[in-house]
Parts: structure tokens; C-alpha cells; sequence
RNA sequence: UACCCCAUGGUGUAAUGGUAGCACAACAGGUUUUGGUCCUGUUAGUCUUGGUUCGAAUCCAGGUGGGGUAGCCA
């Protein structure tokens, strides 16, 4: 197994609890040494960066080991919900990320004649039997948290008897739901899960993969540790709530007599201002509170791509959450912090106006235009330069320009003096405001001995603000992208009201007038720019078009002059 | 009011009977043609009560708090 990079998150000192258990089976020799792990998602849905964690974990512990192993396994037991269309795009996921399962792609159903023979085999020693209860009387039949369930009438029927049963259940003599096989465990154990859990049911459901060559299905617990075992996995890692499911997990294992993995469970990301559960996320969807899966707003790996996150920061961000049993909350700024590290790295700098203000340079010339040098990425000399055209009409932040500006404000304003990024010293002249008072145009003269903005007599000039030239520039639209909920954890709400009343109102902020430097008309889809002085933005891939640029902010630079101004 | 799991700065995680460390966040300063990056520093922690021990975040017992479990879902 490997990562199509190098920044592998684990490092030799200091493992986390699971990998200590894999370094310790793998020192004992056990499993003839050998590592192997799986991730099992069930294809009725998107991943998001929840299933990222348990990716990097299970993808990460295999290549960490010479001869580690993972493989990609859909844990497709319930037709009435599973799609392909979400196999492929789990599929898409996965790669995007950067893991590679080689060739081991498979799925629980390839399984489905050989599981089916495990199950004789459970009746064949008296461990499992045909159930011809209800679904509500198996129900009421198992009993609650604080009593213990009921043996059904139908439990010790003969093996004969649940063999000829099962077979017919099989070839579909009886109705959906009317009869389920059964392990045959303890009607009394505290662990509910033990207590005779149905390990098949009828469904008359057409199977993805399969079609309608099954009208019955194993249940997740019969299935798992079995396909698991089957694979020779050595370590099944999941999350804790499939705790209470390990003695089940066991005990199949241990009736058949079979390879025998470890299950080991670890805790679920949670993460700020966000929802994670599967359940939440569709219906942000189904409402149409959100525009899509890969509405660039969703923990969706499919929206995080989409909003310009890079694959490497997602596998950073797995690397330093760490993995333990404890349910935690991990801050969401945990996450932007890898977001900036990686894209400050590789992202290529570009000029862009979102809201822009006119600037006449009074002392340039009409006609004249020149180009000015730029550097791509100062972090990463061998992007090289670029030329950007330079004219007497440009566009500046309205943010950059302030009439009455404090002493700390080092940005232009009338009579001061700032620098156009790799251009020139200007230095406001006058305003001109349309009737409302409103400043539309700003007036400048330019120090024609400063090109490329250094002052010729070494004057410190302690603004550098960005620039576009109005008379080249591309048009765009810019979206600005905010948390999607308005408090760290959407799911703490007054009785009476759910995740949805705490949606951010202002989650989404389109800018339709933005001007950005004219190389940009050639962006390239999938790379992620810095937009100097104000963050990391990417071509969206669902809306822009040849003649149309639409860009995503993937995160904001770290602003601390907006700390500065807040607490004015 | 059953059973299982968990508990270290604001957040996330190390320390596996021997100096409580790292990252994020926050705050302060330095460098800077991005108020970015980078560098330096500051604030701040072992849930509680007992016990074992020369010594406990770590082991034991009780308590408190949080999470999970009653699908023919996974």
C-alpha cells in the first residue's frame, strides 16, 4: 500500500493507541506479521471528513508497513438503499485522497453464496435458527435496557427443520419479513446485541450488484467480521459505536472457526461548526438549505474539493487529530490552520479586486502602458515570475482606501502614501464621491522613480496594497464561503428546535463585480490560488465556464488588521 | 434507572510508576514589497475522594460528569 506522497502522518515516536496495537501484534509476530486493514463504507451516501479519518487511519497503517495491505470493501447488505452511483463517487473520493487499494476492490456481496454457507453452517451446529416472530414481536420478545428479552417459541426447532426453512426462505416460499434466521446466543444478556440477533432477513429488493438473484440478505454484524476474516484482514478498525458489537463480531468468528481479526474501535470526528451524521447532511441537501452534496459549504469530501481543499491538507489534518476512544470536539480551526500551511506552500499568487474602487493615477500618462514583474510564490522560487500590465486606471480594495483613517491604519487615504504591490509609491490626491458622499474614484499622483515600489531615497512606505488594471481586467464572480452553522455545536439547541435554526445566515456572500488580474481568464480548474492579501480561492468547477469565471474562497488569509479594526 | 466505553490547558493530543510535553487557538513582540508567511515570548491542564507506593496523569476502589446501546440499518 502507498500514499501518492510522503507526508504520512504517523511518526516513528509517538503512536497512537491503535497503531501501538498493530506495532505490538506485529512484534509478537502474530499474523505471521502481516498487516492488513480494510475501510468498509456502506455505498448509501457521500464521504466526508469524518470517513477521512478513518481512510487515512486504516489507508495509513498499511503503508506504514512494508508489506501492509488495505483494501476498499462496500459493505453493501441492504439493497433497499444502496446505489451505485455512490460506489463510484466513494471510489473517486478515496483516490482523490491519494490512497490507492490496488487490486483489491470488493464487496460484501461477492460474498453472499459463501455467507450463506457460514449460516448453514450455524444452523448445522444448533447456533442459529429460523424465527417466524414478527418484527414487532421479536421486538417486544427482546426485552429492554433493564429487562431481559423473552426466548422465542421458534428457538429450539430442529437443525433439520431450520436447514429446510432456511433453504426455502431462500428460494422465496415466504413473504418480506415473515420469517428471520437468528444466532441462537442469549436472550438474557445485558449486551442486547446478544440477544438472538437476526443474521438474515427476507427482502425483495434488487441488489445493485447482485440483481434479483437474492430475496434474502445478511444482517451487518454476520456479514462483517465474516467478509472481514475472508479477506484476512488483521485489524478491523471502526468506530465506537460498533463497540457493543465486538462480542458479536467474536462470536461468529469463534462458532465458525474461522481467521479470527481484531476489532478495534476509535472515536468519530467530530468538528465545529459543522454536522457530521449522514442522516443531517442529506437533508441539508433534500431542503435545499445547501446547493447540493458538493455545495463547497459541506464537510463532503466531494464539497471540500470543490471549495479548493487540497487532498494533502485533508491527510495533514487526519495526521495531527490524533485517535483515541475519547469523544471529542476538534476545532475547526485545527483544520483551516492545515488548509493555510499547505496552500501557503504550493498555492501561485494572483491579484485580485472583490470589491472594487476606481484609481486614477493623475501624473500617468493616457496612452501609456507598461508591464511590472511579479513573483508566482515567494515560498517556492522555481514558480517563477509573471508580467502584469500597468495603466493610469486602476481598481483597489475598497477596503484599502479610508477617508478618516486612524493612525494605525496603514492603507491609503487622502495625502498618504502606500505601494501598489510590485508597481509603484502613489499617494492620494483627492477623492471624487457621487451625490450620497459616496467615494467612487480615488486620485493619485506616482513617484515615477519608485518602479517595482521601492522608494529611490529609501523612504519607508509601510502599506502594500493590491491592484488590478481596470483597462485589462477579467470580470468575475466570487463567492464567499462562511461556517455553515452560526455556533460550534449546531446540535445543542432549546428544546423544540434542531440543527437547522442554527444554520449561518451569512454562510454565503456572492460578489458579482470582481475584477482580478487578466491571467486569471486562464485559470485552471483544480488549482487553488492565493488572491494576495485575502486568501485562497479556485475556479469553481460546477458554474464556471470559458466565457464566465467563477471563483470559490476556499479559507481567508489570517487577518489580523480585522482584529485590529474589531476592537475599535 | 441495566450494561459498555471515556475523562490531561479554551480545543485536540503526548507522557505506559520517575522533570506534565507538542499542536491549534488567544495574547505580546520581531522580520516583512501580502496587516500573509516566518521567528521569539506569554497565558493556561492531570474531574473528585480515598487507597497502594519512596514516588501516581498512569495502578486499585467509590463518586461525579460525558458518550453509546432496546433496526428484520450500517
Amino acid at each position: 500500500m502507498r500514499s501518492n506522497s510522503s507526508d504520512s502522518s504517523a511518526t516513528a515516536e509517538k503512536l497512537d493507541f491503535v497503531r501501538q496495537i498493530v506495532a505490538g501484534d506485529v512484534a509478537v509476530g502474530k499474523n505471521d506479521g502481516r498487516v492488513h486493514t480494510r475501510f468498509p463504507p456502506e455505498p448509501n451516501g457521500y464521504l466526508h471528513i469524518g470517513h477521512a479519518k478513518s481512510i487515512c487511519l486504516n489507508f495509513g497503517i498499511a503503508s506504514e508497513y512494508p508489506r501492509g495491505l488495505c483494501n476498499l470493501r462496500f459493505d453493501d447488505t441492504n439493497p433497499s438503499r444502496e446505489e451505485m452511483e455512490y460506489v463510484e463517487s466513494i471510489k473517486e473520493d478515496v483516490k482523490w485522497l491519494g490512497w490507492d487499494w490496488e487490486d483489491r476492490l470488493y464487496f460484501a456481496s461477492d460474498y453472499f453464496e459463501q455467507l450463506f454457507e457460514y449460516a448453514v453452517q450455524l444452523i448445522r451446529q444448533g447456533a442459529a435458527y429460523v424465527c417466524d416472530l414478527t418484527a414487532e414481536e421479536t421486538r417486544a420478545y427482546r426485552g429492554t435496557l433493564t429487562e431481559p428479552g423473552r426466548e422465542s417459541p421458534w428457538r429450539n426447532r430442529s437443525a433439520e427443520e431450520n436447514l429446510d426453512l432456511f433453504q426455502r426462505m431462500r428460494n422465496g416460499e415466504f413473504a418480506d419479513g415473515s420469517r428471520t434466521l437468528r444466532a441462537r446466543i442469549d436472550m438474557a444478556s445485558p449486551n442486547l446485541n446478544l440477544r438472538d440477533p437476526v443474521i438474515y432477513r427476507i427482502m425483495r429488493a434488487s441488489h445493485h450488484r447482485t440483481g434479483d438473484a437474492w430475496c434474502i440478505y445478511p444482517m451487518y454484524d454476520f456479514t462483517h467480521g465474516l467478509c472481514d476474516s475472508i479477506e484476512g484482514i488483521t485489524h478491523s478498525i471502526c468506530t465506537l459505536e460498533f463497540e457493543h458489537h465486538r462480542p458479536l463480531y467474536d462470536w461468529f468468528l469463534e462458532q465458525l472457526g474461522v481467521f479470527h481479526p481484531q476489532q478495534i474501535e476509535f472515536a468519530r470526528l467530530n468538528l465545529t461548526y459543522t454536522v457530521m451524521s449522514k442522516r443531517k447532511l442529506l437533508q441539508l441537501v433534500r431542503e435545499r438549505l445547501v446547493d447540493g452534496w458538493s455545495d463547497p459549504r459541506m464537510p463532503t469530501l466531494c464539497g471540500l474539493r470543490r471549495r479548493g481543499c487540497t487532498p494533502r491538507a485533508i491527510r495533514s489534518f487526519c495526521g495531527r487529530i490524533g485517535v483515541t476512544k475519547y469523544n471529542s470536539m476538534t476545532d475547526i480551526t485545527l483544520f483551516e490552520h492545515a488548509l493555510r500551511e499547505d496552500l501557503n506552500q504550493c498555492a501561485p499568487r494572483v491579484m485580485g479586486v472583490l470589491r472594487p474602487l476606481k484609481l486614477v493615477i493623475e501624473n500617468y500618462p493616457e496612452e501609456q502602458e507598461e508591464e511590472l514583474t511579479a513573483i508566482n510564490n515567494p515560498e517556492d522560487e522555481a514558480m517563477g515570475t509573471r508580467q502584469l500590465p500597468f495603466c493610469r486606471e486602476l481598481y483597489i480594495e475598497r477596503d484599502d482606501f479610508l477617508e478618516d483613517a486612524p493612525k494605525k491604519f496603514f492603507r491609503l487615504s487622502p495625502g498618504r502614501e502606500v505601494r501598489l504591490r510590485y508597481a509603484y509609491l502613489v499617494t492620494c490626491t483627492a477623492v471624487v464621491k457621487d451625490q450620497a458622499g459616496e467615494v467612487v474614484e480615488v486620485r493619485c499622483k506616482y513617484d515615477p522613480e519608485s518602479r517595482g515600489g521601492n522608494a529611490p531615497d529609501g523612504r519607508r512606505v509601510k502599506g502594500t496594497i493590491h491592484w488590478v488594471s481596470a483597462r485589462h481586467a477579467a470580470t468575475a464572480e466570487v463567492r464567499l464561503y462562511d461556517r455553515l452553522f452560526k455556533c460550534e455545536d449546531p446540535d445543542r439547541t432549546e428544546p423544540g428546535r434542531d440543527f437547522r435554526d442554527n444554520l449561518n445566515p451569512n454562510s454565503l456572500e456572492v460578489l458579482r463585480e470582481c475584477r482580478l488580474e487578466p491571467g486569471l481568464r486562464e485559470a485552471k480548474a483544480g488549482t487553488t490560488y492565493q488572491f494576495e492579501r485575502l486568501g485562497y480561492f479556485c475556479l469553481d468547477s460546477e458554474d464556471a465556464a470559458p466565457d464566465r469565471l467563477v471563483f470559490n474562497r476556499t479559507v481567508g488569509l489570517r487577518d489580523s488588521w480585522a482584529k485590529i479594526a474589531n476592537k475599535r
